[in-house]
DNA sequence: AGTAGTGTTCGGCC
DNA sequence: TGGCCGAACACTAC
């Protein structure tokens, strides 16, 4: 569920409850005040990476999935939804994720230019805020969501092997070039992934992500936990410039 | 059938 | 102060 493109492919299905009124709110979520919400009509569904928001006209609720995180559309589950609302037309059910409630206006919370999946997004300011961050490593910018909003651990595996950028190196050191692809491709793979998740294809298209051998080389890919992150990390030494 | 993971926040510690 | 680390959360595919 979590990463920035099963978050568009949400949005897109739940269009059918935009601009109706909410019939019915419950959840055993604490950060919500149901009856706040009853009666609404709900003006927009939004997403900003990994988070999907749902707009009123007072305010906007939150979810991120986290990595448990579910939902359904007019189907139950039989674990107690986070949150359910009724509409005219159906139902829509959120399971194991966090909620909060937004306020404040969206604009002033949101850089939609750091969305991988908007068209605001700014690939120049991407890469003004890699200079920044000059001796991070690479794959832990990936994950920084003030960079690169809604990319998460599969795009960042499959990213720094198309790109051909060891997961160990350090941001400061890669050439400029590289680094641009690597801005590019963080974009452009994200919507291959949307393509093969709606075609129920993704995981046939990992080269390296959960992988033992490179599809190139037939060598064994190297499996670690690196960086501040220290998330699940799969590469090439063949395929893969270490820039440090 | 047990394990590990598409993620993030929080509190404690040094 | 702030960086680092582990725990917590809570589900399910493999």
């Amino acid at each position: 569920m979590p990463e920035g493109p099963s978050i568009v492919i949400l949005k897109e299905a739940v269009q059918q409850f935009s601009n109706r009124k909410v019939l019915a709110f419950s959840g055993n979520s604490k950060q919500v005040d149901f009856g706040a919400f009853t009666g609404k009509k709900v003006t927009a569904f939004a997403s900003w990476g990994k988070h999907f928001l749902i707009c009123f006209p007072h305010a906007t609720l939150r979810i991120h999935f986290m990595l448990f995180g579910s939902y359904r559309i007019n189907e139950e589950k039989e674990t107690p939804p986070r949150l359910q609302f009724r509409f005219t037309n159906g139902t829509l059910s959120f399971y194991a994720c966090s909620v909060k409630v937004i306020t404040t206006p969206l604009d002033e919370v949101y850089d939609w230019s750091a969305d991988v999946m908007n068209p605001a997004w700014d690939a120049g300011k991407a890469i003004k805020k890699l200079k920044a961050r000059d001796t991070m490593l690479v794959c832990d910018a990936l994950l920084d969501q003030d960079i690169f909003a809604g990319v998460g651990n599969i795009i960042k595996n499959e990213v720094l092997y198309r790109t051909g950028i060891h997961p160990l190196s350090t941001v400061g050191h890669i050439p400029l070039p590289k680094l641009k692809a690597l801005v590019k491709q963080a974009v452009v793979y994200s919507f291959d992934f949307l393509k093969w998740k709606k075609a129920f294809t993704l995981k046939q298209h990992w080269q390296v992500h959960t992988k033992s051998t490179c599809p190139v080389h037939h060598t064994a890919l190297k499996k670690t936990y690196p960086g501040k992150t220290k998330r699940r990390t799969f590469y090439c030494e063949q395929c893969q410039e270490l820039y440090s």
